[in-house]
DNA sequence: CTTGATACG
DNA sequence: CGTAGCAAG
């Protein structure tokens, strides 16, 4: 059973991200003949977040304000000021996925925030500095759960629930399915048993499901479809799994507010200098239930933010 | 047996060093009376190199250099510049110990170096990135040997030594006798066998042994003698195995010129800031076969260079 | 405290 | 490439 520390707890689980396949060296003018191999660099195709939208789809204004970034290294995050970025966007909720911490090392600067007088832990039971997630919240949650109910899932820190009056905040870190796939079949395991736990939610309480998922849903999702069908994080199996979930009643709400921008992304490997080429993978999301999407005002990809190979993502609704 | 390269070549072998003990709080002065825990930052007893005597006792100047150095990581200690100190001291023959490197993985910087043409490195045969020895000479010696031919010793790249016309220079890395003294069984049978390999040596041409010994020899040569009789590095088995080997005919070049200068050491454990207190040992040595002692010229022991846990030691010969 | 190898992404 | 753990010093 995860672990607990006052208000302060604790859950348990491991995670899914493949390289970027090198791009196609594609369409390049060769201007002046001669010289093979110039490397002109290609200006990078670039998503620019649109302002905020603060109303719902009737009109009303948004109260609740919900982040989520996987931090890669909750420690190393924390030394690159990520906690000055948190501040300044300064969410009602704050979720984080790849904390990589044990609770006992935890940093006095985050467990200290005043801000978020209510903090929620789930650290991997097995693995040191591996995998994990956070809640950070300002106001108390009416409950808090870790895990799914399965002990096979609940090992290594990858899911809070916190309920509230009128929804449930599903945090999630999904796991990867590895080099060479070795963990795909896992994988499909844990889809089919994150949707029945979400159907069960769902059926009390509308839900949101937030974090880093591990999946870019479709071609548009990442800069290299075609390369990457066989990289985890866009094989089909993944990508079905994630389109079953959206058929059980949920929407994505970035691609349902935009539906067809493109080079929208939260995840850029560390190799070869991606994230400057802007070659990245959408694997962060915000899942409503349809019972919230009259509800829902905006969803931002903040992906000037450094601090992590994620960047944030914040949610806004009108509850 | 060691794996071979062009002229640059390869032995195989592990490592000895414990941390220091904290200082005994010893005489404070208790200015003004009330506050107990004050931490007065007491002055660093310090070690001044004095200049270098470039003639022996016979009054002959010298006419060889050899510097050694145990650089804690060949890789890092390039890329903190120690190779600059190398091209200023601009030994004849430079010794490095615990090089952690792989021949595959020497920096270009090492591997081109053309002030010294012939170079040689023994590296650990089994575990990766441990222990390692290299020797880099400006004239090409007459052979070349690797460990000191028993098995049990030779796989973990701790030995090189160098025959030229005049003496034997062999170049060590002592296993270090390991934390809880795991090791310090197997150390006395490495003491032993080192100095029937040095004797059988000695019989045919006299030698300079020097490196890493990783022993203090006498309460004067570490800050606290008190602490650390249990230490790796300090117990009387070690100390004993240096005064046996000496027994054998051979001087500690330093200590024979500067018998009772105190504060002198060439290695300060990382921790603690034990460098600037100068809380250290004095691990690194030349030892010279008796009839080599006439031709010493100096020993210096270079303690404000920086790069390594360790500092580089010079010695002056007159051949 | 610091290096390097390893797991994982 | 980068974070974390580990072994070793």
């Amino acid at each position: 059973m995860p672990k607990r520390e006052k208000e302060v707890e604790v859950g348990g689980k491991g995670s899914l991200v493949e390289d970027d396949v090198a791009e196609p060296v594609g369409k390049k003018s060769k201007k002046g003949g001669g010289k093979a191999k110039e490397k002109e660099p290609e200006a990078p195709a670039i998503y620019e977040d649109p302002p905020e939208k603060l109303t719902s789809a009737s009109g009303r204004k948004y109260n609740l304000k919900i982040s989520s970034w996987n931090v890669d290294g909750l420690r190393a995050w924390v030394k690159k000021n990520g906690l000055d970025w948190v501040r300044q966007e300064d969410p009602d909720i704050l979720c984080l996925q790849e904390t990589k911490c044990a609770l006992k090392a935890l940093p006095a600067d985050i467990k200290d925030m005043p801000e978020y007088p209510h903090k929620y832990w789930a650290c991997s039971e097995e693995k040191e500095g591996y995998s994990g997630v956070a809640m950070l919240c300002k106001n108390k949650p009416i409950n808090v759960t870790y895990g799914i109910g399965i002990e096979e899932h609940d090992q290594e820190g990858r899911i809070i629930t916190a309920e509230f009056d009128m929804y449930y905040l599903v945090a999630a870190y999904v796991p990867n399915s590895g080099r060479g796939l070795i963990r795909l079949d896992y994988r499909q395991k844990w889809d089919v048993d994150l949707r029945a736990y979400l159907k069960a939610l769902d059926e009390k309480k509308p839900l949101i499901l937030c974090g880093d998922l591990n999946v870019a849903h479709q071609e548009i999702d990442l800069k290299n479809p075609k390369g990457n069908k066989k990289s985890a994080g866009f094989t089909p199996q993944e990508r079905e799994g994630f389109s079953t979930l959206l058929a059980d009643g949920y929407i994505d709400s970035f691609r349902h507010i935009y539906p067809d921008v493109p080079y929208a992304y939260t995840f850029w490997t560390y190799m070869m200098n991606s994230r400057a080429k802007n070659v990245g993978w959408r694997l962060d999301y915000f899942v409503l239930s349809k019972a919230l999407q009259d509800k829902l005002c905006d969803n931002k990809i903040r992906s000037k933010v450094i601090g992590s190979d994620h960047c944030p993502i914040t949610l806004y609704m009108a509850m």
